[in-house]
DNA sequence: TTGAGTTATATGGATAGACATAAAAAAGGC
DNA sequence: GCCTTTTTTATGTCTATCCATATAACTCAA
């Protein structure tokens, strides 16, 4: 016996909306009634109904029923990959250098950056990111002694500071941002490009129940995109 | 009588999996166990953990079980407004101007990017988005007019050829792309910048049931950082 | 020992029925 | 007419029970 899956639905909607059977904010049959249409419950109509919600297609409210979004919510999805698994899957030998490493407090700009009070004692990490013979990222790392004082004593010479945080903290509150830089003397040099050139750079903040973690900038080598499909 | 969610239950779950009750790559118990745990139906603890997993918090497979994720997948979500509606939510007053327009033949690289055979007449467009008196972003747009000749008619002095697009044709797959450019002599002029500044571009590549629509270059105002959070 | 075939089992999904809840619509009071 | 209260109703969620399906684990023969 053929039943009919919550996919079929999900697509049968799907379809109605893209081909113009249900114009932009036009309201959609109730759940019973598209059940008693497609010969099945009320639950398999709702779990399609309500992904569809969830993906931005359809927008929906208890008593008003559901309706087809006047603005259908475009978002991208980014998966932030380990920079060396990012440059292992383009088939690339990756390769890890620690240039610089010292032990400070936070300057001001990071303390607004983190949402420090006071300036804490900081580790300072700069890295450098190698995908076969290109200069793929630097990565300049800050991370909070206070909150993570078991960073001072790991070794950052063979193992990115990256990796060995996602190890030691695995989930935490991230706020992500990208952008662009201009490079200067250190980034022309530590990626091997011209000065001035424009650069991608992505910077991320990590706070583990409202501690702050560590602030991270990492800038990439020239002509590098972030690219996903949706 | 008190009965428990499944939001609780994913609250629950996802709290014993951050503070490391149950650390990474452990197995969680079967669903049957969970729900007789929690004194709930199998069906509750089966959406916790679906959705769980949707969220790249664990990872299940038939027969083998529910496991908390090795890596779990750190993903940014962004949503992609409409450049009115941004300007509009950051409480500044938008002004749309059409700085450029013409009718002629897709050059090579413009074929490459939309996955064009053939040099298909396109309409090219260069608008320009500003926010309150700052130039926030020139949109170089160029629509395919094989696929879509009735934006030959449109009137794009009034309206951006984004919303036109959207109110056109309101789904369509999508690959988008963000890096970092210089400030050509246009930029420059058109953004009110140096030359050579760093810029932050957006690129999108849009079809309509693998027929190419619209490529766009959206190149934001010095300084703009596209951030969120999860 | 190894490969092919079988079985057991955890998740995936469907159903019918019940109650909860938000909010639109209707009813009532002034 | 206008404000408050009640009713109605579509979605939200939970339960109990079924069958489906992928696949790990086991069986058994060559």
């Amino acid at each position: 016996m053929g039943q009919i899956s919550y996919r079929q639905i999900k697509e049968d909607v799907r379809s109605k909306v893209v081909r113009g059977v249900w114009a932009l904010g036009a309201e959609l049959p109730k759940e019973e009634d598209m059940a008693a249409d497609y010969g099945c419950a009320r639950a398999t109509v709702n779990r399609a109904l309500r992904e569809l919600a969830e993906e931005g297609l359809l927008e929906r409210k208890r008593k008003s029923g559901t309706r087809v979004r006047q603005a259908p919510v475009r978002q991208a999805r980014f998966d932030i990959p380990l920079v060396r698994r990012e440059i292992e899957s383009l088939g690339e030998r990756y390769t890890y250098r620690l240039l610089e490493r010292e032990e400070t407090q936070a300057p001001a700009w990071l303390c607004a950056r983190m949402r420090l009070t006071r300036p804490d004692p900081v580790l300072h990490l700069r890295c450098l990111h190698v995908a076969g013979d290109t200069h793929y990222q630097v990565e300049d790392r800050w991370i909070n002694l206070t909150t993570i004082p078991a960073a001072r004593e790991a070794d950052f010479t063979t193992q990115g500071p990256n990796e060995w945080l996602i190890a030691t903290i695995p989930f935490s509150d991230v706020e992500i941002g990208f952008s662009a830089t201009a490079a200067d003397a250190d980034l022309a040099r530590d990626l091997g490009c011209a000065l001035g050139d424009p650069l991608f750079q992505g910077e991320r903040s990590t706070w583990l129940n409202d501690a702050p973690v560590t602030y991270v900038r990492m800038v990439f080598g020239r002509g590098y995109k972030m690219t996903t499909r949706y």
